[in-house]
DNA sequence: CCCCTTTCTTAATCCACCTTAAGATTATTC
DNA sequence: GAATAATCTTAAGGTGGATTAAGAAAGGGG
């Protein structure tokens, strides 16, 4: 009994660490902001399939990645699944739109595997940002980077053929490929399965 | 002759109060604040299809459209044209990626009108965020903004046919399509122009 | 106001990728 | 370790949008 809370104590030093090494890579902090950092998130646990966010609820939290694989994916008219996100260890995950506009979220957000997330609510964000100002400094550039990255995701998408999107995400995303589904690959290729199997199928 | 430098001098002050105004409808600036702010960006006059950034080159400076209309694009292997924005009075325009990560750009920046950017420099803005933080407060926000949209954008890119891209484009960039040629619109959309011809044929 | 360039349309043919449906593998669960 | 669910493959036929090539219309410079 002891025993186990002493784990789960030392799996939320961990986890915490972890986001505190993440964002000493790009930002500098003292050790009393990095306490306020630290308490100003919250552990979440998750199971294999848990949904961390559901589409119609307000997504109010910011989520770092301690541990596991999650995706963000949503439903079109046809009930069909599109992954937006896919996101491991190190990453961030969330359905910004729903976040940042306070509406509700159109995408899900879910555990792929067991996983641990950090939270942190809007108010506390905003709070940090004006005590912390290096914390508003990480997420412009976060925010840089993410768009950045994401228009040339697009420009990809929209330019070159399926095969070579495959084969980028490939060598990009190999860590990741291991860990889902194939068909996950597909939708977050905006393939379907079966194109991607016959893909694979080619290039063997 | 000394009438001309008048109307220009007018000119100069009428962009940087559509700067101010616009960067005050997100923060608050001191009458000091204003004064750095309007100090650290640089007018510049574009003929129509000047271009302002070309391929190859390293983009240095954030644009604010003070008057007239840009765009940004960039060529495929087989030379065509690939819109990635289009910008209007009050928009930014910019290769991100090759101004944040001081790589060559891949895009360039034309005006599609006779224009009147704003600029300014990124060690300029860097100590400007610095000075001002309220600046950095803006960048932040309208990354986050640009991102969830760009976001949406891609979204129904892969999700909704042409057909619809387009009637949404239509409600949503009224101005926008007024101003730019059809074939333009198309590239921007991601079909080609005979296509768009068709649609537009079939929604009459 | 005319000429030349830019832009837009029409129509035939073609291809990347989708849909459907079925069977073959591979995980999970009891 | 059998049963069931989840995932992956194969193959036939369908469709959205591309390509090519022409001509029509609209603009803009002199």
């Amino acid at each position: 009994m002891i025993f186990t809370i002493l784990i789960a104590y030392f799996l939320v030093l961990q986890a915490k660490d972890k986001l505190i090494a993440h964002l000493r890579r790009i930002i500098q902090l003292s050790p009393t902001e990095e306490v306020i950092v630290r308490n100003s998130f919250k552990k979440k646990h998750l199971d294999k399939k848990e949904v961390l966010l559901f589409t119609g609820e307000v997504s109010s939290h910011m989520q770092f990645i301690a541990d596991g694989c999650l995706r963000a994916y949503y439903m079109d008219d046809e009930a069909k699944e599109h992954i937006v996100q896919f996101g491991i260890e190190g990453w961030w995950v969330n359905d910004l739109y729903s976040y940042l506009t306070q509406t509700p979220a159109k995408q899900f957000v879910q555990a792929l595997e067991k996983s641990t997330v950090l939270q942190i609510h809007r108010d506390t964000l905003n709070d940090l940002y004006n005590e912390v100002p290096a914390v508003e400094r990480f997420f412009r550039l976060k925010f840089e980077k993410a768009y950045v990255a994401f228009q040339y995701r697009t420009i990809d998408a929209m330019a070159k053929p399926a095969e070579e999107r495959y084969l980028e995400f490939r060598t990009k995303y190999r860590d990741i490929e291991q860990r889902v589904p194939q068909y996950m690959v597909a939708s977050y290729l905006g393939i379907t399965p079966e194109f991607l199997s016959a893909l694979r199928k080619n290039l063997r």
